[in-house]
DNA sequence: TGACAGAATTGGAACGTTCCAAATATTTAT
DNA sequence: ATAAATATTTGGAACGTTCCAATTCTGTCA
């Protein structure tokens, strides 16, 4: 039973050379010479050392830590564990392991874990803040110098990076497509009115309405929780309307799922008597049925684009915010009613790659 | 700017006493007067101290790092990432954090990342290892006197804790409820036999089998990759057979799904012209058509468990192997034929909890 | 008042690394 | 052969904490 931990004077010492030589080596110092370092190495294997990745970050005070930390408010939602294996895909091999918390939407387990992630000394951070997240809370980290990206949701005010998917564009799109199938009357459902990821899409909605030709009626934008029950709520209010819409675009595919149950609630078939079109493409988006229409927004690739952008900073050693805006795209199945055609039952187009630039 | 990091000595100076009665506040020492205490403490509030846990985790030498590796083979599977959430929940609340990392059934990954979260000095890991993974490969972990915790594969021959679903008790479950129904000949399709889950399964299914009072049929057993494509290729061979079997338990949901699609190429519907079983309730099995009869496995609970273990172990010092199987349980839905009753269209009987005991 | 116990505080010496300045070994040029 | 240059190696002194043994305060009891 080996007690003690194997130092890097343990194996300076067995190689008969100084400790500052074996740290030349674990450096990968070009000062040190070929056959020292070959020995080195080996004792090193021979007696199982493990670098002490603590001590020496102390030493080289602030320095990198080659910790990131990641925080997310619902990696239950696949949307979410995708980003985070595209964040994993990035620090993994750039070398770095990623601290990996969920909030569950709880701004005060968010403040805990960040508290605790900083203790441990991350050398930066990625985070989807939980809803109603001030934006002074991540001052510190940043005034410590300690780079942070938000993503998915944006802070406004804060001083930090950012990537968001185009919202806006995104939601524009939907509605010209649904136009485009002559629907005349498109309602806006879901979503809570006082986030700005809200705004965004209902900028997207209107430019969308307008670009076709058609009037904004407000009494077709009705808001909901963002959930498959806000989505159910969302469509009673719309149908029970005067003149009722004939097609909608909803806030997420959360409410786009509450909608289609809704609809059939009242013998009304998704897709066929009513088009719904959703946001995200979360993965059940595709198997559903019908199969949902919905702006695909490739969470992983937003993993891995905040990932670079956090690794720049970090090498950088300044961090000056940088806002970026990823590029999504419409993908069409059933729920809008647009094809009879589609013979190939699994619409396979979400995986591609589309953040290259 | 303030470049540089705030100390316990800092904070000591600016308080009036040394450093090791800060030391001791930090520690919640009950040896502090309490007026001194919460002079401490105001002046780090004001001097915004963060304290350095690689610093004090360098100092108590070996000991509790307050960090735990989580890492998976597939967090993109909603079954892992759940598993992941459960993991959190419980390390959180104990004021641990979480290196998760995911290995994609890289073995290299996998060695890689071990080693990394090592050299941050992790308490110990909780592990779902990747295909193939050799058992020595923790060795040096626990020599080092690093808790592991294996789930849900298990690693024969490691002398480390793990914590798998009732693999034998679903399976045998799942082949009675079909023999009610009054199948005689059920197949088993789908997974790799050389690993330890395969043989659970088949285990279970030979039981159900043989206490249903049927003969077990060497032919009703077909391999297949644990994928849905290896479902459909399964499924094709079944309907070759010369007396062809009328409903099949399948390794896992993915294989259940193809061999659904498989079906339905041929003309067969699921559920009605043939039963299909599946294991382990994946989120898409409660919503797809027909919705898949399945074992329900509690990933969440399974990482609520095994990091309850692990932390056991932790604070124990010592770590003695454990193992435990947990609880499955059938959830019947359509995919099986059994109930044209169920009014209620989506069984949300998947969420409760049932990993107590 | 002095001795004594308990309560509260405190100065080093670690922990395992990196950095610096300086020392030593090896070449090269004269 | 010797100086100058270059290549390699090396002892401390940090980094920010915790621990230990020792010290200084309190108050109590004779």
């Amino acid at each position: 039973m080996t007690k003690a931990r194997v130092t890097v004077i343990d194996i300076a010492k067995a190689a008969g050379v100084s400790k500052s030589t074996v740290s030349l080596v674990l450096q990968g110092s070009s000062l040190v010479n070929e056959g020292t370092r070959s020995k080195v190495n080996a004792v090193m294997r021979e007696l199982g050392y493990v670098y002490n990745r603590g001590a020496a970050n102390l030493r080289q005070a602030g320095a990198k830590s080659k910790i990131v930390g990641v925080v997310v408010n619902d990696l239950t939602n696949s949307f979410f564990a995708e980003l985070a294996v595209g964040v994993d895909m990035v620090v993994q091999s750039a070398g770095f392991v990623q601290f990996l918390s969920n909030t569950g939407e709880s701004i005060d387990r968010q403040r805990e874990v960040v508290a605790s992630m900083r203790e441990h000394g991350i050398s930066g951070l990625i985070v989807s803040p939980a809803r109603a997240t001030d934006a002074a809370d991540f001052k510190p980290l940043v005034a410590a110098g300690i780079p942070v990206v938000v993503v998915v949701r944006n802070l406004p005010g804060a001083k930090v990076s950012s990537i968001v998917s185009d919202n806006q564009a995104g939601m524009m799109s939907a509605v010209k497509h649904l136009a485009g199938l002559g629907h005349k009357r498109i309602a806006f459902l879901g979503g809570f009115p006082d986030t700005a990821v809200f705004d965004d899409r209902l900028a997207g909605y209107r430019s969308g309405v307008e670009a076709a030709g058609l009037d904004y009626h407000e009494e077709l934008v009705i808001a909901s929780a963002p959930s498959r029950a806000g989505g159910v709520e969302a469509i009673g209010k719309a149908i029970a309307l005067g003149r009722r819409p004939t097609a909608a675009v909803c806030f997420n595919d959360a409410v786009a799922f509450g909608v289609c149950d809704g609809l059939r609630a009242r013998r009304l078939e998704p897709g066929a008597d009513f088009a719904v079109v959703g946001f995200d493409d979360v993965i059940e988006a595709q198997a559903a049925v019908p199969a949902l229409t919905t702006v695909s927004v490739d969470p992983q690739g937003i993993g891995r684009r905040g990932a670079q952008m956090l690794l720049k900073q970090i090498n950088a050693g300044k961090a000056e915010a940088e806002t970026v805006t990823t590029a999504v795209r419409l993908v069409v199945r059933e729920s809008c009613g647009a094809g009879r055609a589609p013979p190939s039952k699994t619409g396979k187009s979400v995986k591609s790659k589309q953040d290259a630039e």
